[in-house]
DNA sequence: CATGAATGAGCTTTCATTCAT
DNA sequence: CATGAATGAAAGCTCATTCAT
């Protein structure tokens, strides 16, 4: 490893401040920016090792020096890389509009909300799983990383507890749980889709298999959930 | 196992031949099964690209140049890892047995043995996501992955079955589809372990939230079978 | 180089003896003729260094193994392979029908047939070119090499000899020289013809090309040879 | 001489910029300059398998990785290789100072630059002949060989007109067969003086031998260029 | 006679990273 | 701020050859 271990943030690495920027700072944001979306997509598709710095430095239209400048290491912008996407899902969650007063449907709308948007962002999907490989080493470094879940699972929890106030869902039901299971069902298929095409011998991704699936998912969810 | 080479073999690959097999013939088998087995667990913990032909041999108690003399080439032996792995699956799935004449009991056998054999083979969960990085492209170079599917489906099938006939299911679910909720239940919760315990922020590992895990697996999949 | 310095004919190399041939050494004969096919085609396009062992023994649809048993290394398969074409280019000369009581007939037939020769044998060219990139160390362990000298330039000195005779030829010519000067027109279209079709902006192989040329070189060579 | 770098390089491999050239550029200059010196001396030593990049990242004073980093791989650095000679053969051709009004002496003039320059340069010769041993594919990618070829021929097509003109040539001539003809008999003679002096039994390159040889290519030359 | 198995050095190329302006 | 140049380790793979029946 080099001289000055990877962190979260250290001297050597540059993160625009987020004072007044001048053009200068701006350039160097996009240069920044470039590398950081870059990355997501190298990272993505060929894995961590598979992804390596000069790939990332074609791909962002900058040079590997540039890597090494922004984010310090390899492992640096793969952190960032990871705090990145958990931040965008984080964002998409809290746009939601979730109506309280319909808990059924809200319900429907978080499944259906989850299913899309690991079907729009495989490499958030891929990042994980490459992520997972590593017994989660990079994002165990992370600081950042843990704020971003507790909101995921609280939309989950005001609705389970709308539908139990309404007496529509049970009450003996963790928040986690259900999270679970709806991230189980909607990730799998995605994760899984190539493997699970070869093995099922059908193409999953085929717009009606994709509906069914999103179905049932919508049914296990409900007859998981409602109350007896 | 491999004693019944049934395998599509590239002339410029060896397969140690099915005739009375000497002592150099067995060596040579267990310098192959060596090997393989070195693979699966190297593929399995750094990945495809992470995993290197040296780190294999190396494991392997042999050398490099084998690998090329028995696989061909680093894909060819991934394309055998992965057959190996489908085939154990396949195995341990055959060796199931399940009595249909308690649906309930026997669906409940399923999905345990679905969750443990993941617990229990890590190497399964991680190669499949490997390959799934990959697109499936290794696996649809191979002849035989195909013919592992079945079995895992048409256990469920003949659950399934039963337990219309009896009336404790419903008779408008997919054995398909029932099979993908059982999948993803295990799966996602082995696959992913490490990023959802920094995400969730407990360790979902420990012996209580796993076996937590495998009751409400349960819970969800009769909920989702039973007839109404 | 091995235990047992190459040589033109060792202990450990075999060749079939020249007496009765059963079935057994007829077929030993095939395996080594295969071998010794296969190489000239194989060294002629890929080179020595770029001739592997493998390419040979896959083409003569034989084993690595049986270039040693047969050749002792490959080294000495190849100066083989060069005592071959010698051999092939002299039986074809030897096999030529010159009628000395016209000579300039007689000259331009050798000139068809030298030019004929290299374009119907690039094998020939190649590998004596591989050979001179290597300074010809293998020709010179060649014993037999030498032998297949003479007849080729001893054509020429009796043709020579009979124009100068019925007074066409000049006498003050070396029969080397002549043969030197049509090897060398012959010999240089056929070698470089690639970098000459790339130089000159022309394909020098086309036939209307190809005749054009040998019409020159019978054109230079009488020019050369004939008498004030 | 490669002060003006006219050349279509891929973006991948480093040029050194044209602008001012300061101590660091003028050092990577001598690192791209050494290479493929040393380059030059390996190819033509050993062949372009033979050639290994090792062995001409030593010859260099350098590293292998300097070869990729300005050459993109082997096949761009044999690809510049041969274009270096090219270059470095048609400015010694444009250096030929050729009085026209001595035709005659001109001719002869131009012969012995021939001879000799394969004679100072076996390097030319012997990349000339790796490179139709892989059918030229490498020269076909250069957009610049091509150029180098119209002074060679056209010299000898000045000659050859001044010749006609002082009718001491004959008018039915092209200047594209007498260039082949003198390059057959400079290149051959070098190119296979190894296999030559074996298959002879004379060392031709003995200092009188190459004379008699320049003799007889010039006496050969005259007699077909001349008016009957 | 014949051949599968083994071996270690070597191949071209790519890797993440640091140096020196 | 930015970037060309340099570096050595390691990657996947092929090499000619020998071992052991």
């Amino acid at each position: 490893m080099s001289a000055t271990p990877t962190k979260t943030r250290t001297a050597s690495t540059r993160a625009p401040s987020a004072r007044r920027t001048g053009v200068r700072e701006q350039a160097a944001q996009t240069t920044r920016d470039n590398i950081l979306k870059a990355a997501i997509k190298v990272f993505a598709r060929y894995g961590y090792e598979g992804g390596s710095v000069e790939k990332i430095s074609k791909a962002a239209k900058s040079f590997d020096r540039m890597i090494y400048y922004y984010f310090g290491s390899k492992e640096g912008l793969f952190i960032e890389v990871l705090e990145e996407i958990y931040r965008r899902m984080n964002d998409a969650e809290t746009a939601l509009d979730i109506r309280l007063d319909t808990p059924v449907e809200a319900l429907k709308a978080v499944v259906r909300f989850v299913s899309q948007y690991y079907r729009k962002h495989p490499e958030f999907v891929t990042l994980l799983n490459t992520e997972n490989l590593h017994k989660g080493k990079h994002i165990s470094k992370s600081l950042r990383a843990r704020e971003y879940s507790s909101p995921a699972v609280s939309v989950i929890e005001q609705v389970l507890a709308a539908g139990v106030a309404s007496k529509e869902f049970r009450a003996d039901l963790r928040a986690r749980d259900l999270y679970l299971l709806i991230a189980s069902m909607g990730y799998f298929y995605q994760s899984n889709r190539y493997t699970l095409s070869a093995f099922l011998g059908e193409d999953i991704d085929q717009p009606e298999a994709v509906a069914h699936w999103d179905d049932f998912m919508i049914d296990t969810v409900l007859r998981t959930v409602r109350a007896a």
